[in-house]
DNA sequence: GTCGCAATAGTCTATTTGGACTGATAGATT
DNA sequence: AATCTATCAGTCCAAATAGACTATTGCGAC
């Protein structure tokens, strides 16, 4: 929903559109919206008067393609939602922290092997992500497009970094079991 | 799902049981379920074979509590997914994520403001989480049952970390605001 | 003693969601 | 030229979900 004003506040574009755009140009928010959703909160955006259609276009014989544009209310409510999800920061809950709560029960081993691959992955990922980073300014964007990449990995190293801390406690033994399960 | 079987783990438990303690343990995992699912969630595990019905109380004339408990074959899969979610790091997408993807909109001092209030409350509660954290270990608590909260700490002083790098950077004029909005 | 409130437990339904399905076109292949 | 496939664009429905609703009990206040 936020992405989807953040796209229209660049340009109008239809919800198709908005979609794949969203897919390619981020990983991240790939995941956060499905077609069958996307055309329902356009919808809802629309009757909320967020969103205006511009008009259809149709090429031949195709689906009426209904293009959206983000009208003043929409970008107050999206500098709104901004300001707002900046502002309070909430409790977020990722699928890693869940299991990390859990750790005990796979063991010292099983927690150390799980662990120590984690982080070989995270590495190699924030690898990859910090040479994309590094092209996409080089080719001339401006840093502030490419900030959110910055805080993934800032993040991304805080955790590889905690990984290792707790490997570490694990194997001199600082980090240990308690003897019933 | 995770956490419902992680809960099994330590002991058996009607569903509304491991709703209230799921709740009152953690922040964290409180907005991850909600009671309507719950039944549903332990209904399917039921039929998975992962947890067994222990039998129903009743305490007077109220709601049968039907008491589950983990199976062995629950308990494997317990193991089977902590491993898994620890192992694969998964492109997790946060509220703040997604609003700092577009944090141009709010303009150098709409983002300045924002970010230095997110930067303070983060701080607050920090602090107030290392207490938490300290108290929980000065009465004994054993390293590994808080250690999810030492990685939300973590990652909580990263993110108060890149928040302050990012608020000078606005300041020193090392991060601006493209001409044309 | 009894009135009311908070807590206990669970069920039920209206909404939301994911993703299967439709159907059209442009470009590639033979 | 005919066919085949990938992409485009949207609709639609079965399944999952959130949270309103019901019903009971224990405890504190008066």
């Amino acid at each position: 929903m936020l992405a989807v004003l953040g796209l229209l506040l660049e340009r109008p574009a239809h919800p198709y559109q908005i979609l794949s755009e969203l897919r390619e140009r981020s990983d991240s928010h790939a995941a956060a919206i499905t077609r069958g959703t996307l055309y329902n909160t356009v919808a809802a955006m629309a009757e909320a008067d967020w969103v205006s259609a511009l008009g259809q276009q149709r090429s031949g014989n195709r689906p009426e393609r209904t293009v959206y544009e983000l009208t003043p209310a929409g970008r107050a409510e999206l500098v709104r939602r901004l300001d707002s999800q900046i502002r309070n920061p909430e409790r977020e809950f990722s699928r890693f922290l869940g299991a990390v709560t859990y750790l005990g029960a796979l063991g010292p081993d099983g927690a150390a092997g799980a662990l120590a691959e984690r982080a070989g992955r995270l590495r190699e990922r924030t690898a990859a992500d910090e040479g994309r980073l590094a092209e996409a300014l080089a080719a001339g964007a401006p840093r502030l497009f490419v900030i959110e990449a910055e805080y993934a990995l800032c993040l991304a190293r805080a955790e590889t970094a905690w990984i290792d801390a707790v490997l570490d406690d694990i194997h001199t033994g600082a980090l240990t079991w308690p003897p019933a399960g």
